[in-house]
DNA sequence: CGTTGCGTTGAATAAGGTCAAATAGAGTGG
DNA sequence: CCACTCTATTTGACCTTATTCAACGCAACG
């Protein structure tokens, strides 16, 4: 197993998919007045680190919906900040099955699976019009050498993420079908919340088939079991949006087995 | 969410669980001429970056079968590298519901999931008597800031952490009975490889019910697939005594959906 | 040599998957 | 703006897989 990462250019490194017009420069939106700050790799940055630290965000990039921030197999450049937009990440195994791995939103960091092996694992792609900071790994790595409160929020963002994965394989090798549904909408409109969006009301951007791979079930069952929270009054679903009428209901289905 | 993790102390660190016998000390066996400095955390480091870099290994513990290394909630201060032995760590939810995530052997590296809030997230024991190097992680930081190649190597070690995790992922959402079983074989198969041992006959140090919990399935299940893949001449399977008499056919297993 | 934990096996059951058909929307080009 | 297409979704009927419940065997250990 080789991690070589190519550092021979930092600061000067065009990634191949930039175009020249997203070279560096000033942007409106840094991230001292990022409204995302505190959700992302910035966190808890006093004003002198956070000066530095903006100097990271190398570009930013505007994507289409169900256009691929990275391709599995592409060399790893850079990890990208979710500015605004929702993503999903997969992965695909021999045989062309397609496992979501998860969903991302504003603040959240991207492409970070591909640091140890110097290639992207995952295939990751938008799934509305988003935009996201595009951040050289070299310079991360460099700053974070620099500023401890970087090297500490890296850390932990890649620790959290380890978190996060064994929450999802809890979900997939313990809960039943039903808990699983709760447990998505319960952890999705959580996240809502802390960017300031509806608890109870939200669109979903990603199709039954992709909440059923990212759960581990089929489209059909994703589907009967939002018509039945539907019946017992839990939520409203039509079509892709949703609202939650009794999450204290859907907390309790996470609860005892019944 | 705070991540703030004490590092008023650094090299005086004594973490509680630390016998005094256990301050650091020069051990016989040193990362320099450890066998498994290749699969560890010192991977690939030029002997002058080794010296420094062994310094990180503040002390060794010896753990007995059943002993936790560490449980979910304690205070977060090191990581460890096995040594010797074999570790299973997992997460339990609140309904009391334990989902292993992760079996560990010789060079691997334990802990990292409490980086990111300061605590452990989940319990890691031994499946039998073992052996782990401590590294407080405020050493690691402090050093990886000095050691580029650490820093490297340290970002790469959580990385693959979360790229073997999106690999369960897709195990345990994707993948039949059958297919999750054969690929954990396979899997234990190969590190086996690199360790040295065989790569046929291996003896399994958790449990049924530990297999069953890290791939999704119930103890009963997995003994018919033991006796099942025993019958169609896959495998030899005496109790904790496994030997592999097909690989082929294993892979083919996890291969076209059949 | 009984106890205890772990593993195996069988029969019945339930959960979710598969297959199929109908419907609803969203996007597109005329 | 409307008709048309294509895709996503819903729902039903049936089937398969893995779970549940239960009994029994085995091996280690005091």
């Amino acid at each position: 197993m080789n991690f070589a990462i190519d550092r021979t250019n930092t600061a000067q490194a065009v990634p191949l998919h930039l175009e020249p017009s997203l070279a560096p420069r000033k942007f409106e939106t840094t991230c001292s007045n990022c409204n995302l700050r505190e959700l992302c790799l910035p966190q808890g940055l006093c004003d002198e680190d956070l000066q530095r630290v903006e100097q990271i965000v190398y570009a930013r990039r505007r994507m289409k919906r169900g256009e691929a921030l990275f391709n599995a197999g592409d060399d790893f450049n850079a990890i990208y900040a979710v500015r605004s937009g929702f993503f999903k990440t997969s992965v695909i195994d021999n045989e062309g099955r397609e496992q979501v791995t998860g969903f991302s939103m504003g603040g959240e960091l991207l492409g970070m699976d591909g640091i140890g092996s110097g290639r992207y694992n995952g295939t990751t792609s938008a799934l509305e019009d988003s935009e996201v900071c595009v951040m050289p790994f070299s310079l991360i790595e460099d700053m974070s050498r620099e500023v401890s409160a970087l090297q500490r929020n890296l850390h932990a963002v890649l620790s959290r993420e380890v978190v996060r994965d064994h929450g999802v394989m809890m979900l997939l090798g313990s809960m039943r079908a039903e808990e699983r549904l709760a447990a998505f909408l319960l952890n999705l409109s959580k996240r809502f919340i802390r960017r300031g969006y509806s608890r109870t009301d939200f669109h979903l951007r990603m199709t039954r088939e992709e909440i059923g791979s990212y759960l581990g079930l089929k489209l059909e069952t994703v589907s009967r079991l939002f018509s039945k929270f539907q019946e017992d009054g839990l939520i409203e679903v039509q079509q892709k949006h949703v609202r939650i009428l009794d999450s204290e209901a859907l907390e309790r289905l996470l609860g005892p087995k019944s």
